[in-house]
DNA sequence: CGCTGTCCGTCGGCTGGCCGACAGTTCGCT
DNA sequence: AGCGAACTGTCGGCCAGCCGACGGACAGCG
């Protein structure tokens, strides 16, 4: 249910408790690894619920791009955004027009609040990246991504340090931060020196001093 | 209806066509010029819907501020989001809360559509503002300013000039476009220098080449 | 094992645009 | 008319961070 994040949280809504009877009307399909499965062009308006998998929301200017976020099992969206999905694993969706589930949701209000919620997430989300990419300069952003990924997926080891498991590169992070690669690399090597974090490997983080990262953070 | 606007179109959403009944259980209250009407911490969570007159929405950072849209008569918007809400005229504003608009939404799944309308068209143009703070610089995003209040607000002259009413000062434009009063200052008298448009007074914007800032906003 | 492709670290150069400063202009008010 | 406040134009200094380039480190694979 949780998922990889932008800096803060992510621009996608999750429904803990799927209500009863969402899931009526919707037809899956299964996507094959790396397939675009929408563009900002698209006339097709979906709604879709990710079964199984792993998709990048992004949107692509003329020589970068940008991502929103990572979709996982139990989030929803909807194409009806001008964004780009695309599978980076294998996946199974559910899908359903978003006609039809207006409809639906005019026949059965109770499906109405979750769908509420979601949207109100997925603007907050999107209002938290845009004060980012504003207002907060590069160290501040990673120092937030890095702290959001801490607190969700993190595991306490002893004397204040932290476990935190790592699946992107620094590639996907730049991406998810709106910056390049190689800022990320040297913030990443400085902050190591410094002797705020260290690494093992290429997917795992120890975080040993979250407090400087948070400061880092709010700063700026 | 329509309204002062982010480069593209606006961060919120306006009902052409409120469906009858939407008014009911709101209340009216009155705004003097200048109230910060609604700050991110704010726990009140509210639909509001704008009767009279002009408020912005913004973000504010340590010394900066960016605004999001202003809002008019006919906008609806919801404070469950991390802005601030200033009401820039004396203001009339229709109110309900979240909790019971959500009760009202079940009861009554005829507002349901409209809502979902306006939402999506807030995400739509969060996506979108993220994508120009993201993707293009400052001239580029000033153009697509300049274009899309063109569009929206211009008057055909001869000879293919378009005359703008612009009822925001520089430093207005710069909040809207992120980035300083001086940035967009030099940029305007720059195009005004290359005969792309002209001014008169503060209030009066003639656009002489709309293609050529066309191509400046699509470029970059 | 080597070989090849992908990922990561680092450096120097370059620049968009922010910032502070200040002078000139316009507007509203009395 | 005349003053003060608010808005506008312009300049130079400065720096965050992008970009290109290149060498080293890990894989996976035959």
């Amino acid at each position: 249910m949780d998922s990889v994040d932008t800096p803060s949280q992510s621009l996608h809504g999750a429904v803990s408790d799927i209500p009863p009877g969402l899931l009526d009307g919707f037809v899956a399909q299964e996507v094959a690894r790396g397939t675009l499965f929408a563009t900002p062009g698209d006339a097709r308006d979906q709604v879709l619920i990710v079964g199984q998998g792993r998709l990048r929301v992004y949107l692509a200017g003329e020589s970068r791009e940008l991502s929103l976020s990572y979709l996982e099992a139990g989030d929803i969206y909807t194409t009806h955004t001008p964004t780009y999905l695309e599978a980076v694993t294998p996946c199974t969706l559910w899908l359903m027009d978003t006609r039809a589930f207006a409809r639906k949701l005019a026949s059965d209000p109770s499906v109405t609040p979750a769908m509420m919620r979601v949207l109100g997430r997925l603007l907050a989300n999107a209002v938290t990246l845009i004060e980012d990419l504003a207002f907060r300069d590069v160290p501040a952003r990673l120092a937030r991504f890095i702290t959001g990924l801490t607190e969700r997926r993190g595991r306490p080891l002893d004397g204040g340090i932290w476990l935190v498991p790592l699946e992107l590169g620094t590639e996907d992070i730049a991406s998810l931060l709106g910056t390049t690669r190689q800022t990320v690399s040297s913030l990443l090597n400085q902050w190591e020196r410094d002797g705020i974090l260290s690494r093992q490997g290429r997917r795992v983080l120890f975080i040993h001093a979250l407090d400087t990262l948070r400061r880092l953070g709010a700063e700026a």
